[in-house]
DNA sequence: TGGCAATTTTAGCCTTGCCTAAATTTATTT
DNA sequence: AAATAAATTTAGGCAAGGCTAAAATTGCCA
């Protein structure tokens, strides 16, 4: 069976905004995220349906079947091995790579692939901190933990928040933090546990310990 | 303007088939090489008339313009770009990146040729000794000799046969020359002109003065 | 030069993906 | 529990690319 670009790019975004595959996921929610409506989004379930990779049944939302996550997944580690390649091999910034491997990430060719994990030294995360998936489709889970246990120099990825009120969110947002940030805590106060931070290698940043409780981050 | 893969597809077969530009090329030809119908070709001719990239009257065969030229080579130098990358950095052979290359010629993004190109070290000619034409869609033509005038040793590729009959075309394809062959001559037999030739850095073959003649190379 | 053959184009239809507008179903609220 | 609102699906169309069959044009040859 073989998918076309638009059929992976559903399945992308199904097996994405199904927190990887578990929840049913809305048929406007799609639409939203491939900038596309809802009838269009109709249209395409009823495809992917008969070709086995969804299992959908009409206003109920769609779940992702086992050999639609695989495909699925095949597409996201093409993509993340693509933007090791940009940021690693050409030089790009992680923020000039995403619509380039979004391209890259249809290419059809498995020994491509083979020779460019090869060729990267078979990386297991992408620039952004994110597992990329082995040819089998597993995906490396990585342990999480708040930020506020990690030792003192220790880094890592922010990965996700415990407390996702709006103000908190506002709160990442205007300190410019980001699902995949980097983070390096490069002082600590034992006094009331806050801490100074450096994000992306770049500029410092002072949270307390409070907000280190709530974000949470995977090693590098 | 922006062309579709189709598009670029067409304006490259049109641009090889009409020897670089300039002969006028026929709707059959296009359709044999591209694997369709002349029905389709012709719906194609009128399209990218319409777009200005190729002067088309009909019944009447189609000629490259300019702009279509310029898109052509563009195409040619990233299929060519990411040839050499291919057998060179990930260690392809040079006959499994044909297809490959057919599709990474379409990835649409400036900065990534202009980081390829670079990160390659500006290379001058692909895997099969073709010529990459430079940003700016300048081509290195470069000289043609006949094999017969290469000294010993001297090494070449395949580029023109100048008898194009029947029978000499077919006498190449029994003894396994094709455009792009690398030949080296590895001895001459100065009595009658006759030569023995390493193809491709692998077999030995045995040809005339006569079919040397006619066998135009292009040093590598 | 007239006529047949080859080439090319037109006509009409198909599939993929997308769209808008109009149903239909589900969810919420009073 | 009805009524309104929100979400979703159907109906009908459009553009890109392709196909077959039929018509038109060109070219060759007797």
């Amino acid at each position: 069976m073989t998918l076309s670009f638009a059929e992976e790019n559903y399945l992308k975004a199904i097996y994405h905004l199904s927190g990887d595959g578990n929840e049913p996921v809305s048929t406007n929610a799609i639409a939203e995220v491939l900038n596309t409506k809802a009838a269009s989004v109709s249209d395409m379930l009823k495809k992917l349906s008969q070709k086995g990779v969804i299992n959908y049944q009409r206003y109920q939302g769609v779940r992702i079947s086992p050999t639609g996550a695989k495909a699925a997944l095949m597409v996201i580690r093409k993509h993340r091995l693509w933007e090791v390649f940009l940021v690693e091999k050409l030089k790009f910034n992680w923020d000039e790579v995403h619509e380039v491997a979004e391209q890259l990430e249809h290419i059809k060719s498995p020994l491509l692939i083979k020779r460019l994990d090869e060729f990267l030294g078979f990386p297991k995360v992408d620039p952004h901190g994110d597992p990329i998936p082995d040819e089998n489709g597993e995906i490396l889970v990585r342990p999480q933990i708040p930020l506020s246990e990690l030792p003192l120099h220790g880094a890592g990825s922010l990965a996700a928040v415990d407390d996702s009120s709006t103000v908190f969110l506002q709160y990442l947002d205007k300190v410019g933090l980001y699902i995949g940030a980097k983070l390096e805590i490069v002082e600590r106060v034992e006094f009331d546990g806050s801490m100074q931070l450096r994000v992306d290698d770049d500029r410092l940043l002072f949270i307390t310990e409070q907000a280190a409780k709530n974000i949470m981050i995977t090693e590098l």
